[in-house]
DNA sequence: CGTAATGTTGATGTGTGTCAACTTTGGTGG
DNA sequence: CCACCAAAGTTGACACACATCAACATTACG
């Protein structure tokens, strides 16, 4: 069972990689996203703290894992880990809330507009690398945010601007915000 | 263990719930939805045979299910299933398929426009569903389909109707079509 | 300090949502 | 078995939110 460190922008595994040891990230924060053909890309999923970053004990994983901040990842050989007592409900509740991630994420993009969108995805990062109630880091570029709500980085823009305008949102931080109600968990 | 029947239409649970057993459909077709404050609905994933409905051995179950044709179901104490020899690894893998078609949903609706979206939904349906290669029943109203693949229903109906004309999908029965390369898995 | 990456803002076009009228299908009871 | 009605589906006209293209500003980093 080992530890190893990652640096922001560094890739934790990659499409293809072999699954093996389980990863769960100890702390920091990390996309899981996916390449199409034509480049374009698709943020599958934000982990924060406590959360697996992929289950394929057999197969390959089919997505790629980067770290949006420094980051701590613990690897647990699935064996060791279905052996153990409680082992087996433990990763079940994980791959549980994992799928319930998904849901909301699914959720979110079935909203129409550019506005619900975007603050259903300030709640689930909220969830995610939750900080303090009303205060949130987001180490994700435009782009970024862009895939995973699929917008582009345009809308996604010209929105978190108006919300500045309007004070539904301000900037504290290089990357930091403070949240009003409205976009409160 | 209990096994039981369902026809088409009749609700096989709803949000609110209690998890307990797990059920598994054992034939037949099922649509997992939630629905929202203001009266929409979103489908959050489509099951056949041999998929669990939801994994909640705790927990209330926070959507509900639907037969879309007659169907079959077995409910399974999820003490019994983690006790016996491969049922947790049974399990994992269960779940490791609904988050992979949970993704598959979230690729779906991240492509923007409405043709690659019907497209992958097609694609999902056949994967799901599946008849012989090249043939699909689809046991979903425009209005199902529209709240799965994020789109209204009259986009869908234009949509399906220029494949027709088209040739890319052809009426063979009530709801039956034969699905042309284009559109085969 | 200089350059590339990221972010902002404006102008314009278009795909799909919306509203509305109409048609077809399917189920029910006489 | 048919008549009727409600539910589902189709099709058209129109508008608007967001994508796209483009110019420019700011930030980050060597």
């Amino acid at each position: 069972m080992s530890s190893k460190h990652f640096n922001s922008k560094d890739t934790i595994f990659a499409a293809g990689d072999a699954g093996g040891a389980l990863p769960k990230l100890i702390s920091g924060a990390v996309i899981l996203y996916t390449l199409f053909d034509d480049g374009r890309r698709q943020v599958l999923d934000l982990a924060g703290p406590g959360d697996f970053l992929h289950f394929d004990v057999e197969d390959q994983v089919d997505y790629y894992a980067e770290a949006l901040v420094p980051s701590e990842v613990l690897f647990f050989p699935a064996t060791e880990l279905l052996a153990a007592p409680d082992g087996a409900a433990f990763l079940l509740e994980q791959m549980r809330d994992r799928l319930a991630m998904e849901r909301r994420h699914v959720t979110m993009l079935s909203h129409k507009g550019a506005e619900e969108r975007l603050s259903d995805f300030i709640r689930m990062a909220s969830d995610c690398l939750g900080q303090e109630e009303g205060q949130l880091e987001l180490p994700l570029t435009r782009q970024q945010i862009a895939d995973f709500t699929g917008l582009t980085l345009e809308t996604v823009s010209r929105t978190f601007a108006r919300w500045e305008r309007e004070n539904i949102m301000t900037k504290v931080g290089r990357r930091t915000y403070h949240l009003h109600e409205r976009l409160a968990a």
